[in-house]
DNA sequence: GGTGCCGGGTT
DNA sequence: AACCCGGCACC
C-alpha cells in the first residue's frame, strides 16, 4: 500500500506530471521559442512523405539520405540501418566512402545542416532530420488524443511498481530499440513509454539510462533482481543519471568464509537461502525473511562507515547485518525465555530466534552487543566476548554501530546473557526456542541486593520526590550503585 | 514486613 | 521513553 502511496509522487508519473514533459504537454505545445501556433513544423508540412518521426523511421538500404561529411554536407545512400545502436551505416556517393551515422545525425533532405551540433530545437527551415526527439506537436489533433491516452496508460502502468519495469527488463534491448525508433507511437510492449523520448530536449523528466542498465544487467546476467537498480532510477528522479551511474549497489553474503557479492536483493537472498539455509519448506513458509540477516548492502564508491565483519573485504556503508535473536530484548526473552509466558506471545522476534540460532553462521568468537532494556539499569551497550576469540562476526542490533568493549563486570542479568550464549553455543544442536529453553534457575539469578544505602533509605518515604528516577519507579537504584 | 527491583503494562 | 505497579526475592 505503501508504494502506490507514495509512488504517485516519486513515481515517473508524478514526476512527469510535476514538469514540463514534452510528452503530456507536446500536444499542447505553448510555442514559446518554438513555432508560433499554426506555423507547425517544416515547410514540408508536419505530415508530409518526408516526414520522419521515430517510430516510423525506418531507413532501408539504398535510400537517399544526407549527412555531414566533413562540415559539408554529403549525400549518401543507406546501407543498412542498426536499430538497437540507432546508427546508420551510409556509403556517400561523393566520396565513395562508407561513414557511420547516428541515426539523429541522417538527413532525408538536401539541405545545409545546422551549425550547432544539437540544438534543441528544429527550425523550420531546417532540414528534415531523422530525430530521435519527438515531433508531438505535430501529429493531428486525432492522434493527440489518442496518444493522451496511450500515455495515459502507459504511465499508469509505470507507476503501478518498479517491479514492473524490471519484469519487463528482459525487454530491454529490444525495448531500447523501440524507444529509438519510435515514440511517435506506442508500440504493444507498452511500458517503453514515452519519457525515454524527450532526451533530445533535455527535459527534466527522468528518462532511464537503458544502455547502462543495459550494460548493467549484460554484465550480471544471473540477476534477476535489477529491482533495486530500477527503483533506485525510478524512484530518485531528482538525482542526475550520473549518480545512478556512479553509485552501485550490490549485496554481500555474510556467511562466514562466503562473501559472495551480488548486484540484487533477490541474487543475494536466494543465495543464502539456498546454499546456506537450505531450501527446506519449513524455511520457505515460516522464515522467508531470514535471508535478510545474511547479507549487507554495499554502495560502492562511498566512504566508509561502517566496518564490516572481519574477513570481509570493507567497501560498505549501510550494513544491514542484524541479529534478530534474543539480543534485542537480553533482559526478557533472552534471560528468562522459559519464564511461564515467554512463549506465549509470538512475537516476530520470538518466531525467528529459534531458527536464527540454528542457523545462525557458527563461527567460533562472538561479538554480541547486549543493550539493557532501561537506560538506567547498564551505563552502555555492552559487548559479550564469548571465547574463542577468533572473532568474524558482529551482531549487532540495526539501529547501533558496534562499539567493541571488553567484557566489564556488569550486572549480574547481562552476564547471564553471554552465559546463555556459552551453553546455547556449547551446545550447538540444540535449538533455542521457548519450548527448549533451559529452566528458569539456570539463567535467572536475580540482581543481588545492593548494599550501598538506596533513595528510599537516604531520603525516606516522606521525601519520594527526591528519589532518583529509578527508585520511584521501583527499579534498580540509578544514585547509589553498588 | 520492609526493601530492592524485575517484568510488564500504560500513556 | 517515561511512568507506574504487581509481584517476587532477599533481609
Amino acid at each position: 500500500m505503501l508504494p502506490k502511496t507514495r509512488l504517485g509522487k516519486r513515481s515517473p508519473l508524478g514526476a512527469l506530471m510535476g514538469t514540463s514533459c514534452p510528452t503530456m504537454e507536446g500536444p499542447l505545445e505553448t510555442g514559446g521559442h518554438r513555432d508560433p501556433p499554426g506555423i507547425v513544423g517544416n515547410p514540408m508540412g508536419p505530415l508530409g512523405p518526408q516526414h520522419l518521426n521515430r517510430f516510423g523511421n525506418k531507413l532501408h538500404p539504398g535510400q537517399k539520405v544526407y549527412v555531414l561529411c566533413g562540415g559539408r554536407e554529403s549525400m549518401g545512400v543507406v546501407e543498412q540501418h542498426n536499430h538497437v545502436d540507432n546508427e546508420v551505416s551510409i556509403r556517400l556517393q561523393a566520396l565513395g566512402q562508407h561513414v557511420l551515422r547516428k541515426l539523429e545525425d541522417v538527413w532525408t533532405s538536401p539541405t545545409t545542416p545546422p551549425p550547432a551540433a544539437h540544438p534543441p530545437t528544429q527550425d523550420p527551415g531546417r532540414p528534415q532530420r531523422v530525430s530521435s526527439c519527438i515531433d508531438v506537436p505535430r501529429r493531428s489533433p486525432e492522434s493527440v488524443d489518442m496518444d493522451e491516452m496511450m500515455a495515459a496508460l502507459v504511465l499508469t502502468s509505470l507507476s503501478c511498481s518498479p517491479q514492473v519495469q524490471s519484469s519487463s527488463k528482459t525487454d530491454a534491448v529490444s525495448g531500447c530499440a523501440v524507444m529509438e525508433s519510435g515514440c511517435g507511437e506506442l508500440s504493444d510492449s507498452g511500458s517503453s513509454g514515452y519519457w525515454s523520448c524527450d532526451r533530445g530536449y533535455g527535459s527534466p523528466a527522468p528518462s532511464p539510462p537503458i544502455p547502462e542498465t543495459d550494460s548493467h544487467s549484460l554484465a550480471t546476467p544471473s540477476d534477476e533482481g535489477l529491482d533495486m537498480e530500477l527503483e533506485q532510477v525510478l524512484f530518485d528522479e531528482q538525482a542526475p543519471r550520473k549518480r545512478w551511474n556512479s553509485v552501485k549497489v550490490s549485496y554481500r553474503c555474510l556467511w562466514p568464509n562466503c562473501g559472495k557479492m551480488l548486484t540484487s536483493v533477490v541474487g543475494i537472498k536466494r543465495h543464502i537461502r539456498t546454499l546456506h539455509l537450505g531450501q527446506s519448506s519449513e524455511h520457505e513458509r515460516c522464515f522467508r525473511s531470514e535471508e535478510d540477516f545474511y547479507y549487507t548492502k554495499i554502495h560502492q564508491r562511498e566512504p566508509q562507515t561502517l566496518t564490516p565483519p572481519p574477513g570481509v573485504p570493507a567497501s560498505s556503508t549501510t550494513v544491514s547485518w542484524i541479529a534478530c535473536t534474543s539480543p534485542t530484548r537480553p533482559s526478557s526473552s533472552g534471560v528468562e525465555s522459559g519464564a511461564p509466558g515467554a512463549g506465549a506471545d509470538g512475537d516476530s522476534v520470538k518466531e525467528v530466534s529459534p531458527q536464527l540460532s540454528k542457523s545462525a553462521p557458527s563461527t567460533p568468537g562472538f561479538i554480541w552487543q547486549v543493550r539493557s532494556e532501561h537506560s538506567y539499569q547498564a551505563p552502555a551497550p555492552v559487548h559479550l566476548v564469548a571465547p574463542p576469540l577468533s572473532a568474524s562476526c558482529c551482531w549487532t542490533t540495526p539501529s547501533s554501530a558496534p562499539h567493541p568493549r571488553h567484557c566489564a563486570p556488569v550486572r549480574v542479568r547481562s552476564v547471564s546473557v553471554g552465559e546463555q550464549w556459552l551453553q546455547q553455543h556449547s551446545a550447538p544442536s540444540r535449538p533455542q526456542s521457548a519450548s527448549t529453553s533451559p529452566p528458569r534457575t539456570l539463567w535467572t539469578t536475580r540482581r543481588v541486593r545492593g548494599e550501598a544505602k538506596k533513595c528510599r533509605k537516604v531520603y525516606g518515604i516522606e521525601h519520594r520526590d527526591q528519589w532518583c528516577t529509578a527508585c520511584r519507579w521501583k527499579k534498580a537504584c540509578q544514585r547509589f550503585l553498588d
